[in-house]
DNA sequence: CTAGGGTTAG
């Protein structure tokens, strides 16, 4: 009988699936639950292209159906050899099974790892994102001595790294006797990965001062995603050239985006352009930079281009378009429509992040109804699609169906940080107090989990527009962790329509030191003096946000009209209707004040008669959008505008009256939620 | 036989 060394030697030398299957049977038959061989069979399988065939021989290995009574003999020269473990333990975690590959480890007390073995494991944790099963094997290689080596450490480096435990990744790599490349770029990787950017960009230069290091593909595919100027993109281009690598395809996709995020729209398009064989990377890039800078009409030009060439998608490459058109001022429902249908022809309407992203799709665009179909024809759910539904919810006023859909999901799904976040926030839109009440003090007491800076942005809200305003200091007082720019915002946000001059200053004193060129602080600050009468306060504070040299973000609103896009600033009479939309504004200002509108001159500029305040109330962009959608639809079409900014109280009063008086539905997306007025009421109660 | 990489929903 041959001995186990001469089995492994014919399985390994096995050129074929075809002959290796009747070695295999043989060596069952002749030494059955030998496992060692088994595993060498596996990964023979694995490297001759068939990772199926390993796995399914790996998976009876791991979970054996019980052997003949024969055993394997404890006698063999390498019984213990760890050679055919680690092959498979490669051939598994490469084929995506990381919790197999740790099982079998688990199984393998008896062999004693050696170097080879920890790198595929650490790739599995990493995959996995266990930091816990990866900490326990890096004590596991320590016991050993194993974790000096140069492989093992790496391999440590990026476990950290993609654990997102950069401090752990820091120690790992400060302790290395030598650090070679991979150990650099493993560094900036979990830098990055951690979102220290900033930190490993540093680390990036540090390691080109580096004797004997010198970067190369993947330290720059490591580097470019941290890249936030136009002078560094311009540096890294530079180096990415000068070493030749610009020719690479990886390295030009990221490219792409590297110089989109920095605002290189131009360059990247031309970089986009310059490449011969664009894969479907290439295209996603490309979609996800015009995105990123609001191009969204752009973005449609590629997705549009791509079909046009019979190009194939990809779930991924949808999402692009999916989030480029549920983010843009300049879509509509129909956009959002159009998507679906494509989405739908291309059969990608089953994948879950896909559905998932038109569920966001329908809800941003303004239809719950549309957004809910989906939801309610899902086989799969998970954390994501029911917190985007129940957020959906909340930003359109529906708090109490958030909230059943949150009992609902509770049933099958352990909350998270962020689904607590959406219904909170569904809360605070609909003034929901004591339930959002409840639901804050069950984060901790029933699911463990402690209130981030979010939830007590939240909780201030939901007490802030309640009127209860001391109440929302106090909370903040009591807060075990720092308040940040959202707490103290949501509190300066209560003093909108509960003018407290004492509050607004605690919350803008905080906020001008957090956040000191955020232009909306200063105007809200300084509406609120106005509205208690203290305008020489109110100048004040103008006068502040000059000196600071900050800019008011100029509000626009957007309308659809027979599928064209309209843009409209204040006094904006660059519309081709201008006239006919003036003089209907006349009318219908007229009519409403006659109903009992009263304008409010709070939101108006200063140092102007009271008569002129108003006209200046008039042509607000919310007002001339509204109109001008009045004009061009007939009778019993809604209306949908959306906002750059937060909806003004003057405008949302006189568009409750407009809702009245047309008995038009008029639907307004502002920069924070959905109002829906119908019949003279808003569905944000006045809440917003 | 081993380490690092471009696009991914709240």
């Amino acid at each position: 009988m041959a001995t186990r060394g001469e089995w492994r030697v014919l399985l390994q030398s096995c050129g074929s699936v075809r002959s290796l299957k009747p070695l295999h049977a043989a060596v069952l038959r002749r030494r059955p639950s030998d496992l060692p061989l088994s595993a060498a069979a596996a990964s023979r399988y694995a490297a001759l292209g068939r990772p199926d065939l390993a796995l399914s021989l790996a998976t009876s290995l791991l979970y054996p159906t019980p052997p003949p009574s024969s055993s394997s003999s404890s006698s063999d020269d390498d019984h213990d050899d760890p050679f055919p473990w680690n092959l498979l333990l490669r051939a598994l975690s490469d084929a995506g099974e990381h919790r197999r590959a740790l099982s079998l480890y688990r199984l393998m007390p008896h062999l004693l790892p050696d170097r080879f073995t920890f790198p595929p494991l650490l790739k599995s944790c990493a995959r996995l994102r266990d930091v816990a099963e990866g900490a326990a094997l890096h004590r596991h290689a320590a016991a050993l001595g194993l974790h000096a080596d140069a492989f093992v450490a790496n391999s440590l480096v990026a476990m950290y790294g993609h654990c997102g435990d950069a401090g752990a990744a820091r120690e790992v790599f400060d302790g290395m006797r030598e650090r070679s490349v991979v150990s650099w770029t493993a560094m900036i990787g979990a830098l990055a990965q951690s979102g220290f950017r900033s930190e490993a960009l540093g680390m990036f230069r540090k390691m080109l001062e580096e004797r004997g290091v010198r970067p190369n593909r993947a330290t720059f595919l490591n580097a470019m995603p941290c890249v936030a100027s136009g002078e560094e993109a311009d540096e890294l281009y530079e180096l990415i050239v000068r070493q030749g690598l610009d020719s690479d395809l990886s390295i030009r996709n990221a490219m792409v985006g590297m110089l989109a995020r920095c605002g290189r729209t131009q360059f990247a398009r031309k970089v986009f352009d310059e490449i011969s064989e664009k894969d479907l990377v290439s295209w996603t890039s490309m979609i996800e930079a015009y995105r990123q800078a609001d191009m969204y009409a752009d973005a449609l030009n590629i997705f549009k281009k791509m079909k046009q060439l019979g190009i194939p998608l990809d779930a991924v490459l949808v999402l692009a378009i999916i989030r480029a058109c549920s983010n843009s001022m300049l879509a509509s429902i129909r956009h959002a429509k159009f998507i679906h249908g494509v989405v739908i022809r291309v059969s990608l309407h089953k994948d879950l992040m896909v559905e998932t992203g038109l569920v966001d799709l329908y809800v941003k665009r303004g239809s719950l109804v549309d957004a809910r179909k989906i939801f309610d024809r899902m086989k799969e759910r998970n954390l994501v699609t029911w917190s985007t539904m129940i957020s959906g919810y909340g930003m359109h006023g529906h708090g109490k169906d958030a909230l059943q859909l949150f009992e609902n999901m509770k049933a099958l799904l352990v909350p998270d940080h962020i689904v607590f976040v959406s219904v909170l926030s569904a809360c605070s839109h609909a003034g929901l107090v004591d339930e959002g009440k409840r639901c804050f003090n069950s984060m901790a007491s029933e699911f463990g989990l402690a209130p981030r800076t979010e939830h007590y942005a939240c909780m201030v809200d939901i007490l802030g527009r309640a009127g209860k305003l001391n109440e929302a200091r106090e909370f903040i007082e009591k807060m075990p962790i720092k308040p940040d720019s959202s707490v103290w915002g949501s509190l300066l946000g209560a003093c909108r329509m509960y003018p407290n001059a004492e509050i607004a200053e605690l919350a803008a004193n905080q906020l001008f030191k957090l956040d000191p060129q955020n232009s909306g602080r200063y105007v809200l600050l300084s509406n609120v003096y106005t509205s208690l009468g203290k305008i020489e306060e109110a100048h004040r504070i103008r006068a502040l946000m000059r000196s600071q040299g900050v800019k008011k973000t100029a509000g626009y609103t957007v309308i659809e009209v027979k599928n064209k896009v309209y843009k409209f600033l204040v006094g904006d009479e660059r519309n081709p209707q201008s006239d006919l939309i003036y003089r209907e504004l006349e009318r219908l200002m007229d009519r409403i004040r006659r109903m009992g509108y009263v304008p409010n001159t709070n939101f108006a500029l200063h140092d102007v008669e009271e008569e002129t305040k108003e006209k200046s109330l008039y042509v607000h962009s919310e007002k001339l959008a509204v109109v001008f959608g009045l004009i061009n639809s007939g009778p019993g079409c809604v209306i949908r505008i959306h906002k750059n900014l937060r909806v003004c109280g003057d405008c949302h009063s006189a568009t409750k009256f407009i809702s009245e008086v047309t008995g038009r539905d008029i639907v307004v997306r502002d920069s924070h939620r959905f109002h829906h007025f119908s019949g003279g009421v808003c569905s944000c109660g006045d809440y917003w």
